[in-house]
DNA sequence: TTGACATCATTGCAAATGCAATGAATAACG
DNA sequence: CGTTATTCATTGCATTTGCAATGATGTCAA
């Protein structure tokens, strides 16, 4: 009972939680950006993730980018449909392997990304100047986390 | 035409894009975190965060937790109805004010907590072992982009 | 070749999610 | 007081999500 309101508990802060922390300055960033595609393009997260892989890496299968962009396979089914069905991209059998589907850009995609990409350019950049000195540290954590990461995501094992 | 295949677009890449980067460390550590949680205890993301600030803080109502723990109020609600139903928490009409609802951890919630808090704590070793010299470079950058997006979570407004 | 197994994209479906009511309670202000 | 706004928690509902089929193709070895 007297445990109820002892300070003298482990004292677990979840703002000192760097998986918390993580998740929630995530979350705000990507929606922030979110918001942007969304009213100015009427775009997805998940559409701007393929869009811009395309621009990236040209012709790619579905696989491909559900491998390359962390996106579940019937997310990029489905988003690589909405695009299909904007014009924005278009879908073709892979004439070596008939079970692949070639994405690629439409110039009507690629018109939208020429007008995309500068929006997404000024939001890094912002990031960056707000972050400042601590940028580079920030980026390096962020990189070694993701290597670790790359296949085993549980570092607990 | 030509610029079907050109390399010399503006030439973004993704991995090189601060939001993603960040959406998919996030993803992953809070995933992995998430798995240990769903199949050791059957405890959700949201509900380990309502578990987390109620053994931090006390009694409190579904509106501090939603503001305090970046919870949609919806998604806290309905955490809190499972963890009720669980009898790890309990609800309680406050007496000062009947529109709000104290939550507390019962006995059994705290003695989950007791279970899952050294999960958690060993969970942040590893990523502060991982990080290494990394860590506090990489805490200082996350630090100033959680201070920044406080209220305004777009950065490019 | 043929048959067992693997891989790819899509889709069905149950569960989770976000947002906009809803209803209860309080605050503000004349 | 009385009336109008505001705040709080919950819930209804349409949309999104994740996962497990499904079907169509490819691979490999007997």
């Amino acid at each position: 009972m007297e445990d109820q309101d002892d300070p003298a508990l482990p004292g677990f802060d979840l703002d000192r939680f760097t998986p918390y922390r993580l998740s929630v300055a995530a979350e705000r960033a990507s929606e922030g950006l979110a918001r942007l595609y969304r009213v100015r393009f009427g775009i997805s997260v998940a559409e701007w993730r393929v869009l811009a892989h395309l621009e990236h890496s040209g012709n790619v299968s579905v696989r491909d980018i559900e491998a390359r962009v962390a996106l579940e396979k019937s997310k990029v089914s489905r988003a690589a449909s909405r695009l299909e069905a904007a014009g924005l991209i278009a879908k073709a059998v892979d004439p070596a392997d008939r079970r692949l589907v070639q994405l690629s850009l439409t110039p009507k995609g690629r018109a939208l990304m020429a007008e995309m990409l500068p929006v997404a350019l000024g939001f890094q950049e912002e990031i960056e100047a707000r972050l400042g000195d601590a940028f580079a540290g920030f980026e390096q954590g962020l990189q070694r986390l993701l290597d670790d990461m790359e296949d085993k995501d549980d570092p607990s094992a």
